[in-house]
DNA sequence: ATTGACATTGCACGAAACTGCACGATACGG
DNA sequence: CCGTATCGTGCAGTTTCGTGCAATGTCAAT
């Protein structure tokens, strides 16, 4: 494993939980403590984190705060999750994902919208709290810590007895070749099983993930009939995804 | 747990509440009270905040976040559920209701709780996301929208599956011969189903709820196993309930 | 192919931090 | 005034940390 690798998946962890332990890296990274303590000190000296006793922190606590929990995010995303969020027509069933850029678009959503939201992460249904004319169905299941979304066997079920016009997925990696990759393999089921339910499957592809292959697969990357992509994106890294017949837009 | 997210999860508390204790840190936290004084200690060093006999308040008045505030009664209801949280015990399976007073409840369960927990309401849910010892599942349906909590033959036959220790039971009334009652038809069917699937029934009813009959009744009084009341509760109010063999804590 | 400079890693060992317990001191309430 | 709860301090056990050093691997120049 590259010292590098090990220090992004690092930062990517402390990012997805908010707080890393020197002792939990080296188990999960299968090198001595003291290597984890020597990237720590590293990343520190860079700014990219906090060190504590124990493990480290996020640089800022904003950075963890606001973009996971609250999911304010960069400007980019945001833009994205309006330009999605513009896709949804009234009276539609559409299938939401979990993940911040899926929180930023329901946010985005009219709050007079008349349409079925299906999803299975309860942060999108406290969201949709406040939309009157929003018929929420949530899909149980076991709630995947990290993500925070309903996984297994009796989400797959669940999900065999929906029919969706539309379902906003969200995914790590979009990759030409190597398709739609997520960071988890219940995951990568789930998502698979809510695209079959979907006739359209659209998405929101912010500028980190374009040609980036996740660990475990969803799908094709043709499984995605619409990628919205930022409008900063150019055109040599969308041009295989219009090949694809994958119709693309820029936010 | 690190000790620098720990007086972080301290200042959060205390920024919510408007005040702390020592020794309900300690519990929550599952260290010992002396861990949790040296922290107060040290945050009061770093005026962070006020060190008092018993815990410590914010350093100055207008840190209190008010708005989270008006959610937190520090009366009755609060008692009611930190005495209610303090019945789940290591490794159990817990059923949680949706309702003010659950989120209440989960909000005392220690951090480092290890358990199951089975809701039907994603605020439940949400609330859950720091307690990394806590496996969640989630019974999903047609989200009810006034209470936020899934209903529907989807939510009744996802309870079929489950086998808990303990049903942590909302309702709006407790009577003693028109039994438990709720607001809401499809809710009153959710909580039977749920009661059925539980070896132990708690009800946490606060004063404005006993001897108060609602539209929809879920079952006899002796459905609950045990009722948790305040503790200025009439001895009057609650021999009717000790009667029938239903177990009564004062909060 | 060999050599040497350099980076990376793991181990050893003393230092520092963290935690819980014991004990006496202090504050609170009746 | 007294009993109880809370507090502060000292101390020991454990965990984590930082540094020095040796072993291994990489790469380029010879």
């Amino acid at each position: 494993m590259l010292t590098t690798h090990r220090k992004q998946a690092i930062l990517a962890t402390l990012q997805r939980d908010g707080q890393v332990l020197a002792k939990a890296l080296s188990e999960e990274f299968g090198v001595s403590e003291d290597t984890v303590r020597r990237d720590l000190r590293e990343l520190a000296a860079e700014g990219k984190l906090q060190r504590v006793h124990g493990g480290a922190l996020p640089s800022s606590p904003a950075a963890v705060d606001f973009s996971q929990r609250q999911g304010i995010s960069t400007d980019g995303k945001s833009a994205i999750a309006r330009k999605a969020a513009g896709l949804v027509l009234p009276g539609q069933v559409v299938i939401v994902d979990g993940g911040t850029t899926c929180v930023q678009l329901v946010r985005h959503l009219p709050r007079t919208l008349q349409a079925t939201i299906v999803t299975h992460s309860p942060s999108i249904a406290v969201e949709l709290i406040d939309h009157p004319g929003i018929e929420v169905i949530l899909i149980g299941g076991r709630l995947f810590r990290h993500s925070m979304v309903a996984v297994g066997a009796a989400a797959i079920e669940a999900i065999g007895s929906i029919r969706a016009d539309v379902y906003f997925m969200g995914v790590t990696g979009v990759h030409p070749t190597a398709g739609l990759s997520t960071g988890d393999l219940e995951e990568a089921y789930v998502k698979r099983a809510l695209a079959a339910r979907a006739a359209e499957v659209v998405v929101p592809a912010s500028a980190e993930k374009i040609n980036v292959a996740s660990a475990f697969v969803i799908g094709e990357a043709s499984a995605a009939s619409t990628l919205v992509v930022e409008s900063g994106t150019s055109e040599a890294s969308i041009a295989h995804f219009t090949d694809m017949g994958i119709a693309v837009l820029r936010a």
